[in-house]
DNA sequence: GATGAATGAGTGTTCATTCAT
DNA sequence: GATGAATGAACACTCATTCAT
């Protein structure tokens, strides 16, 4: 067969990773073969072994670029915003607004999807380098929401409080939410869901409503 | 070797799902081959195929019980419990006062571990049998936690509100403390944050404090 | 296709290691692939798999058969003569009379060939367990031309002297002369070579000649 | 990274040659391959292919060297020893002495080791250009071999007789000496051995005792 | 009820090689 | 002179499955 056209050694690895994802997203972690994702971009298997000479380091490679990407998304543009409070409404915008599958995916999956995290997060658990990075991901938004909420407290847009329960509160209900998705029936059940939980989240952000604050 | 003893069909496809089950913890969605399944259980692999005709089936049998398991573990037995205080408190003490990994998994694994749970949690995104089984679980869950909330309220243990919403916040809490162990660091650390957000619902239900309920 | 017929688990591992031993002596070691023994065999190569869970365990078998029969056939047989002179004599012309490449081999290889004992002895060089194999085949070798040879002694058919060192001698002038086959251009100079060398072996052992004898 | 040096044609091939004979005594045969020599050399292995254009060219150039060292090791530099006497001596010593693995093996290899000239040796069975050149050599060690005798006989050191047939058993119990290094349990048993083989060569070159000579 | 023989597709990986730069 | 992109065949091995016993 006549070769494939060349490609620049990054340009290709960025092309494997994403066909690794879509492959990943339409057959799970037990269907995303080299074979497969080999086949889904038109090229022949050893090529990707050419760029990643072992599958792990396909893998270690698109869970760090989709965590990357997650924290590009939900964290790093926090900091672009000036206003406190703005920035406050951004993150919960973010966090109770839309189901995270609407939110997170890369481009080229239409309509984005989440599976390829919740691939990763099962991954967690058996393997020690994706939990870390999982960790650190964390770490990072932790630290981030927390200093939003420290300048709302100082600002006295919200009231004072111990800003890192807060934040681990917040963090809480954004994953619960989102597993908890799977329960609802449809789009409008969902919404609903998930309005009514920010409504919570904001009466007791203002109102200060949490045992560990009242002192 | 001991001779191997002759089973009836119903005890063997229970034993062979136990094995399963095994297995599926230590390796894993993708290492859960029927081969392995059968060296773990020293028998030959053929008897698996002989009482599953598809592996699929076998899963979704498995799928079946762990989640009667956990049907079993977690709602039915509140049912047992008469003073709907009493029931109040099992049910937080469930869901917040141990994570889950040390809740459930079969007598077999030691420690116990939620790893099965979550592979089958996975599962379900990928297949609809699986999904509409877990939405039943959490449909059951659900009703039971309600009736148990409702009782309180008429009872006067704790102040009037929506049951129901009062419920998904439950769930969605219990859900994401368990997602949220992954950034624990260790068994104190997790303890300590179990125990505060404990304190915060107990807080929240004793005082009635959410947006949907003032009202 | 249609699914072969069925054989007994022993037939089939015996047929399996002929072939696996005509492809070694057609490919060497490095072609001697399981695909290959199976195409060499009409047969799928999972077949192979299935009796063999892996190549090693299959090497090690052919491997230990070659040399159990290379026991049978040098050394055992020698047990079977009564008068040690005779016995004598035999050894003398399975080590002298032909080249071992003419002695050796499975009916099944026509003509018959050293070539996978040569393969094994150069395994030896990385493997522990087959140099551990071949060690036992010249101890069992030795230990059973010293008993030969010190027979002879006492019955006066060759003079006194050290049987173990005389028997060191002969083991090395015949695996030397079959090393050195390789120099011959022709049977004519290979029988030539062997029956002076074979003269030079008697000479030695009747008129007693090693520097260790005389005393 | 030190920058790579530019190195001429010949330089190169040599120095491929070079690592892939570490990598053959490392790895033997199979092990081999032109991915693992160039990452030795910590090379891109499309420059092994760029100066021999086939694995198979590499492999013959790699054993007409060895091949030509062997030749310089232990035949041209009996040469340049003008006394006969002394080159006997020599002779005997380099095929007696030490065991062909202490002896033999680039300089760059410590401990010298002989695997890749029995590698080579294998070969020989499949290769017909290898066994050509192998005879060759042996060819080249025997005239060299009958020279010296022949003047030994001739200077009266050595009773006369057929220099070509002692040349021969010389080099028949040379190799089969190496053979058999394999039962030798450790350094002492084959220093013994050595040992005592050497003597009785010497006696049977002093002493004249070959069926074949006494005529 | 249980086992074993046999298959074929598919796994990740290695390999030698070709071609363009 | 040297490297990188790309291929395709082959490798050992795993897997689910079928069929006969």
């Amino acid at each position: 067969m006549a070769k494939k056209k060349r490609m620049n050694a990054e340009e290709r690895k960025q092309q494997i990773l994403e066909h690794f994802y879509e492959v990943l997203i339409e057959e799970g972690i037990e269907g995303a073969s080299i074979g497969k994702i080999a086949k889904h971009m038109g090229v022949h298997k050893s090529l990707l072994v050419h760029y990643f000479n072992k599958k792990e380091e396909m893998f270690v490679e698109l869970i760090g670029r989709i965590i990357e990407r997650y924290e590009q998304t939900f964290i790093r543009k926090f900091k672009e915003i000036d206003d406190p409070e703005k920035r406050l409404e951004t993150v919960l915008d973010d966090f109770f607004g839309l189901p995270f599958k609407k939110l997170f995916g890369l481009p080229s999956t239409n309509p984005p999807d989440d599976e390829a995290f919740y691939a990763c997060y099962y991954l967690t658990r058996r393997n020690e380098a994706v939990r870390k990075r999982f960790q650190e991901m964390y770490t990072l938004l932790r630290n981030e929401l927390t200093d939003i909420i420290r300048l709302c407290m100082e600002e006295g847009t919200i009231p004072k409080g111990d800003p890192e329960r807060i934040v681990d509160l917040l963090v809480v209900l954004e994953e619960g939410l989102n597993v908890c998705e799977i329960m609802r029936e449809n789009d409008r059940e969902s919404e609903d869901f998930r309005a009514y939980v920010k409504a919570d989240v904001l009466d007791l952000l203002k109102n200060g409503r949490t045992s560990t604050q009242g002192g």
